[in-house]
RNA sequence: GGCCCUCUGGCGGAACGGUAGACGCGCUCGACUCAAAAUCGAGUGGGGGCAACCCCGUCCCGGUUCGAGCCCGGGGAGGGCCA
């Protein structure tokens, strides 16, 4: 063999094999159990990044290993190729975005074929091809039959720099663009939306169900669903007019309103407002207005209001309170109306204190102190208690009184139990090109048709100019708008916005069942086998946008019947992020940025790949270090020299094993140690580099050892198979290469990647004598080598004989003496 | 402000409640070499001691326990999400 380790002359050589064999192709082995590994698809930018030689190392590993354990693997990949950035570059430089997208995902497709992954690139799947798009406005349609999708006046966020409505989700900190930083404001549009909200329910009760996802990522969902138990009850106002209905989730203390805030957007505000009090609130409104949510309701942010002059009755009580106009009022959330209970809710406390209006308690504490009136208080108590000063609800408990104030309520026809919900639909019309067409048609007669099924795609009118000025570029396409509604063939216009790219990555791993079927979105019997996914690897980043429109579309098809499971994936896995070598984000601003082509380059794919592994655990952030890359390069080169150093072993007969004996014999257990902790490794909590390591305790055993008689090449001959077949997942060129100079001929037609993952015998795990802790009071005061099944009796008298454990001893009451089995024996004394 | 997470050598990280620091990086010393690189070997938490050994040590304070990096309570610092 070779003498040096050269991965440039190895890798592409297996990437060529395996592909040539067919080796990853998903459905090869009927009879096995099934899994499903999926990493998020990427968006083709130019080049991969260390964040994608990550992820796909992560899941590329694990699809490795359970195809090594006998598992039908299905592990597909393709590409997320619709979206913003490919429109944004065709306004700058004129070139149309399928050309560039086309472009990139061939060198894309190229560099992660030379990271070696294990795809079944046979069920690539292009979200920008019409024939997968064509299945996005098949649901579309499927949708909007069942009411799931619906045509709303929406106040949208629009972008200002990309000229398009965004997601809520997609407006970062102070309400500025995610993708291009730029200002949003608020917009009154027509769009389509997904009634993601008439799933809230379930969406939230799904998550219980998921207990092998992380638990920072379902409780970010449980949190972004929001759900709140409340009720409501109307005000009506003194002097007549329409009622102001309140939204609370603490009716409880509905006896100790004192006052009302409307949002200054509420649209009653210029209804109730008296004449006198008009010139000041008509310059409160106008102020808010230009004032955005963060800045008004920010914890930093002073509560201001302004008095409406109008008065509203409490319909618990008669009483009446005024009505105010206040800043942390958004009319967005709940009915934009609150009753305000300056006793026991903070903002309100610190409004009446502020304005002198009035603070009275009316929840004590359940146990313990009391709490003082209102105009003593300090500070709001927000606690549940028991009700006082409440009439007939008083010396109640805060939840019992929620329920009967609430059924009162109800009764009396002024109010009742309500959920709210943090959850808004999803509005997913965008006025871009580069995205799926909605295929609807605008008929005078008819309104919104939807395009008839049979008629799918709606496709992309390839001459569209795209010049980012605002107006959908689809409609300046007259072949494009122009046609005919399919109910009555009179001339109509198609709709000319397109659809969110989170539609594309709502449901592509579905499609990888059968990507090139031409009758349905996917192949419902392959669901059976494959769905939902075993394992999803991903960033956490995509927590509540990605991962919750993705389980969304997932009960749609459910009840659809498309998939037998309302969830889609049943663990997943998020990885951290790779830095640069300085611990900042890796960026062109910072210089930091390593690519892994590059890398490849010079190290081969083997060593950026157990980079990725041995860093850290998967979930952990990382910094790129060049040092660390050149230890693991050395780690297999060192490997590889050790297969030279012991070819004489290669042929080592597999019977002479049963006699190796002294240090072969602990070389054996060793190496079924070393099988037992890798395997460990990949089961439950992914701990790939624990499992590293244990390889290169392994080799650093072997490379002192020099075996002469059969049995110790034997031995040898075991330890090496196992290195190689246990670094399959990993390094798995390196790995192949190696395994085939051990076995010779004999496998010529073979490949690792297909081998099984070899059995650790428990029996060998086992060591003749261990080496036992001798602690007094808990402190380590020698230790003992015995046999390993040796009884407290035996490690004890051997203790005692130890002088320096005597010189502890010696003296003292023994009071008591814990034995921990080969581990450790503690002796507890006196004084 | 609320919820959640993290905190271990110079660095990345290991440690069923049971010998803290596996493994790797870095560093030091040695071997090989005319020399260097590569490689191989030894050492490497801090302090003390010629040594055998001793003391201290997992962000801080307290608790539970024969025994706490790990469990419980309080605090600090950093980070994430939501406001």
């Amino acid at each position: 063999m070779n003498e040096r380790y050269e991965p440039q002359s190895i890798e592409a050589r297996w990437q060529r094999r395996w592909e040539e064999a067919g080796t990853f192709r998903a459905g090869s082995r009927p009879e096995a159990e099934p899994r499903y590994v999926l990493e998020m698809f990427p968006y083709p930018s130019g080049a991969m990044h260390m964040g994608h030689a990550r992820v796909y190392t992560i899941g590329d590993a694990l699809a490795r290993w359970l195809r090594m354990r006998g598992h039908d693997v299905l592990h597909p990949i393709g590409f997320d190729a619709l979206g913003l950035p490919a429109e944004n570059a065709a306004i700058k430089d004129g070139r149309h975005p399928a050309e560039r997208t086309a472009e990139n995902i061939v060198s894309f497709r190229a560099e992660m074929k030379r990271m070696g992954y294990a795809f079944d690139w046979e069920r690539e799947v292009v979200t920008s091809d019409p024939s997968y798009y064509r299945w996005n406005q098949w649901f579309f349609v499927k949708m909007l039959e069942r009411g799931i999708v619906y045509r709303r006046q929406g106040k949208a966020n629009w972008c200002t720099g990309c000229m398009t409505v965004i997601a809520n989700e997609q407006v970062v900190d102070e309400n500025l663009c995610e993708r291009c930083s730029s200002p949003v404001v608020e917009k009154v549009i027509p769009e389509w939306a997904f009634r993601i909200t008439a799933y809230a329910d379930r969406l939230l009760a799904g998550l219980d169900g998921l207990t092998a996802w992380p638990e920072r990522i379902t409780t970010m969902q449980r949190n972004w669903i929001g759900k709140s138990v409340g009720a409501e009850a109307d005000f009506a106002l003194v002097g007549g007019g329409p009622k102001i209905k309140i939204f609370t989730t603490r009716i409880d203390t509905i006896y100790g309103c004192t006052y009302l805030v409307l949002a200054p957007e509420h649209p009653l505000v210029a209804q109730v407002t008296a004449p006198s009090q008009r010139a000041e609130v008509d310059a409160f409104v106008a102020r808010m207005r230009r004032t955005e949510a963060v800045e008004r309701t920010g914890e930093g942010a002073p509560k201001e209001g302004v008095f409406t002059g109008a008065h509203a009755v409490n319909p618990f009580t008669g009483e009446q309170v005024p009505v105010w106009i206040a800043n942390f009022v958004l009319a967005e959330y709940g009915t934009g109306a609150v009753m305000s209970v300056p006793a026991h809710d903070q903002r309100d406390f610190e409004f009446a204190r502020k304005y002198h209006l009035p603070i009275r308690t009316v929840i004590q504490p359940a146990a313990g102190g009391r709490t003082p009136p209102g105009d003593a208080l300090g500070a709001a108590t927000t606690e549940d208690g028991v009700t006082e000063g409440s009439g007939p609800f008083s010396g109640l408990p805060s939840a019992e009184a929620r329920t009967r104030m609430s059924e009162h309520a109800a009764r009396g026809g002024f109010g009742q139990a309500t959920v709210r919900w943090h959850l808004r639909d999803w509005g997913f019309s965008r006025q871009r090109y580069w995205g799926t067409p909605i295929p609807i048609i605008h008929c005078p007669t008819h309104g919104a048709v939807p395009v008839p099924l049979e008629q799918l795609p709606v496709r992309l009118p390839p001459q569209a100019l795209i010049t980012g000025t605002g107006e959908p570029p689809l409609a300046k396409v007259p072949e494009f708008v122009e046609t005919t509604c399919p109910t009555c063939g009179g001339p109509a216009r198609r709709e000319t916005e397109t659809m969110d790219t989170f539609v594309d990555s709502a449901w592509y791993y579905a499609r990888y069942l059968s990507p090139r079927d031409e009758t349905q979105p996917f192949d419902p019997a392959l669901a059976r086998r494959w769905l939902p996914i075993d394992v999803y690897v991903g960033g956490p980043e995509h927590a509540v946008m990605h991962l919750l429109y993705f389980r969304f579309w997932h009960h749609v098809m459910h009840e659809l019947g498309l998939v037998q499971e309302a969830e889609p994936c049943r663990r997943l896995v998020t990885q951290g992020i790779v830095n640069g070598s300085d611990g900042r984000k890796m960026s062109k601003r910072w210089g930091n940025v390593v690519a892994p082509g590059y890398m490849v380059d010079r190290f081969g794919a083997d060593t950026v790949r157990l980079f990725m592994l041995f860093a850290a655990p998967p979930e952990k952030d990382i910094d790129w270090s060049d040092e660390q890359v050149d230890g693991l390069f050395r780690f297999l080169s060192r490997v590889w020299r050790l297969f030279v150093a012991k070819q004489g072993a290669f042929d080592a007969p597999e019977a002479a094993l049963a006699q190796a004996a002294g240090p072969w014999l602990e070389l054996r257990r060793r190496t079924h140690r070393t099988i037992r902790k890798v395997t460990e490794g990949m089961e439950g909590d992914l701990k790939f580099n624990t499992g590293i390591a244990a390889l290169m305790e392994l080799v650093n055993e072997l490379m002192g050892l020099e075996p002469r008689a059969d049995a110790e090449r034997a031995a040898v001959r075991e330890a090496l198979l196992a290195l190689a077949t246990l670094l399959a997942p990993f390094a798995p060129h390196a790995a192949e290469e190696l395994w085939h100079e051990v076995l010779g001929p004999a496998a010529r037609d073979r490949l690792l990647a297909e081998e099984p993952w070899p059995a650790f015998d428990a029996a060998l795990c086992l060591s003749d004598s261990v080496t036992v802790a001798i602690q007094v009071n808990g402190k380590l005061r020698g230790e003992v080598s015995v046999p390993a099944a040796a009884g407290e009796a035996e490690v004890r008298a051997r203790a005692e004989a130890d002088p320096r454990v005597q010189g502890y001893l010696a003296g003292k009451a023994l009071k008591k003496v814990v034995f921990v089995p080969g581990r450790l024996l503690n002796f507890v004394v006196a004084g």
